[in-house]
RNA sequence: GUGACCGUAGCUCAGUCAGGCUAGAGCGCCGCGUUGUGGUCGCGGAGGUCGCGGGUUCGAACCCCGUCGGUCACCCCA
């Protein structure tokens, strides 16, 4: 019978390719967490609903990548995309914008789905670190958002990164630019397929396409940079300032659009040169609008990134970066005579309690077989439960670098390693 | 969703082009070299529905079709 296989673009980790995972995603939370984001869950599980308005009608995410189910109720589900909806949703449930304290920080991590075809750095199940903060106007908050970003993904150990900003303006920037916009492209009546299928929905867009002849046709296109309001661009200076006062080197990337329409003033791609074509290992910008797009009845900012936890881990193996080498456990009890099992389980019992990682030999294999068990556990010691130590009420302690050995009282064992030797 | 390439031991791969003996290698794994001592070395051993299904053939890992999976690119984005 054949053994069940991995849904597709499903990814397992299992050790040591874990280690790395979890390293990053550790990471990503701490620089959150150091910059007072606090750690919320929110549930993979929302209502359709949810994504179609918040995300956007026009978007791929929304189109054609949403894992969409109707349950035994008969409410359409879907299983998150994206992090920002359902955060903000949760924000606006729990009467966040009137309780006061604002703006409020928030960080999570955890599981994202995609329909999408499986290739290098972009699984249908991935997993992504956000933070966003909400209620603020402040251009301060925008740039902190994206230099923690920034720190966390230099401090997971990516080089080679790239920052692309750019300045998406105001919705009534952007409504009037689109009807501009429009109004251009009005004036080829043989636009690509995919261009004309959404330039209705969302124009800008239209710069993202590759189909042959629409780069000239885009070259001469007018410029939402052009259109920009005189406060949206004075926020945007701010938030460009304050990154270089920090010493970020940016880059302003007019074309950076982003496929999720909530995004408003900045919006921002963290890139790395060594990964190929999936090469953003984070992104994110502002979103000033999607509260009330989401029904909330008064203006609720907010700005954010999301960082591809898989992605990264991606990245940092393609530059070559060894994997963590972290022991999986301190030490390893070894039993030299199989009538002592009880004896060697009870010292394993007494070190974990004490706080030191223990492992020992099941199976009944020889003392040769255990010692080799000890050292591919990376284990600093090996304590050696044998008839010999027994009738003495001790145990062998063996430093597994050394090779330097010495018997010391079982009940002064767990205490000797906890101290570190 | 589209295209190209790929799928042989746990891993990395040879063998497929010219179909034909028990399908190989390196690494890893297990055991032994000690009567209680690992990392080196030596000896021995286990392990393969050749992704899966069908077809062609006297005969298929090898040729053909389908399917599933992988990789890369498009697309999109984390």
């Amino acid at each position: 019978m054949a053994v069940p296989e991995a849904v597709r673009g499903a990814p397992d980790w299992l050790p040591p390719g874990a280690r790395a995972f979890d390293l990053v995603e550790r990471t990503f939370l701490e620089h959150a967490r150091l910059a007072g984001y606090e750690r919320v869950r929110v549930p993979v599980l929302e209502h359709t609903e949810l994504f179609a308005r918040g995300v956007g009608a026009s978007t791929d995410v929304v189109q054609k990548e949403m894992y969409t189910f109707v349950d035994q109720g008969g409410r359409s589900l879907t299983l998150r995309p994206e992090g920002t909806a359902g955060v903000v949703r949760a924000a606006l449930q729990a009467g966040v914008p009137r309780s006061g304290g604002l703006p409020v920080k928030y960080a999570y991590a955890g599981e994202f789905f995609r329909h999408e075809r499986p290739q290098a750095g972009r699984q249908r199940q991935f997993t992504q670190v956000g933070v966003e903060a909400l209620g603020s106007d402040d251009p301060v908050l925008d740039a902190e958002v994206v230099l923690v970003g920034w720190e966390a993904l230099r401090a997971a150990g990516v080089d080679d990164l790239v920052l692309r900003l750019n300045n998406l303006g105001d919705r009534e920037d952007r409504a009037e630019y689109h009807a501009v916009l429009n109004a251009y492209l009005d004036r080829f009546d043989d636009l690509p397929p995919d261009v004309a299928g959404r330039r209705h929905l969302n124009p800008l867009r239209a710069f993202d396409s590759k189909a042959p002849g629409m780069r000239a046709i885009m070259a001469d296109a007018p410029l939402l940079g052009d259109h920009i309001g005189p406060e949206a661009a004075r926020h945007h200076a701010a938030v460009v300032e304050l990154l270089r006062d920090q010493g970020l080197p940016l880059t302003h990337d007019p074309r950076l659009v982003r496929g999720l329409d909530y995004y408003t003033r900045t919006t921002f791609e963290y890139q790395v040169g060594a990964l190929g074509a999936q090469n953003a290992v984070g992104g994110g910008g502002r979103y000033d609008g999607l509260a009330e797009e989401l029904g909330w009845p008064e203006r609720f900012p907010g700005v954010g990134w999301a960082l591809g936890v898989d992605r990264t881990v991606l990245a940092l193996r393609a530059a070559g970066a060894a994997a963590p080498t972290d022991a999986r456990v301190a030490v390893y009890v070894v039993v030299a005579d199989r009538g002592l099992v009880a004896d060697a389980f009870a010292v394993a019992t007494q070190l974990r309690r004490a706080g030191v990682a223990t492992d020992l030999a099941f199976d009944g294999r020889s003392v040769r077989a255990q010692f080799k068990a000890a050292d591919r556990s990376g284990a600093s010691h090996a304590v050696v439960v044998g008839p010999d130590e027994a009738a003495r009420g001790a145990v062998t302690v063996r430093d597994l670098r050394s090779g330097a050995q010495r018997e010391i009282a079982r009940d002064d064992a767990a205490t000797a390693l906890a101290a570190g030797s």
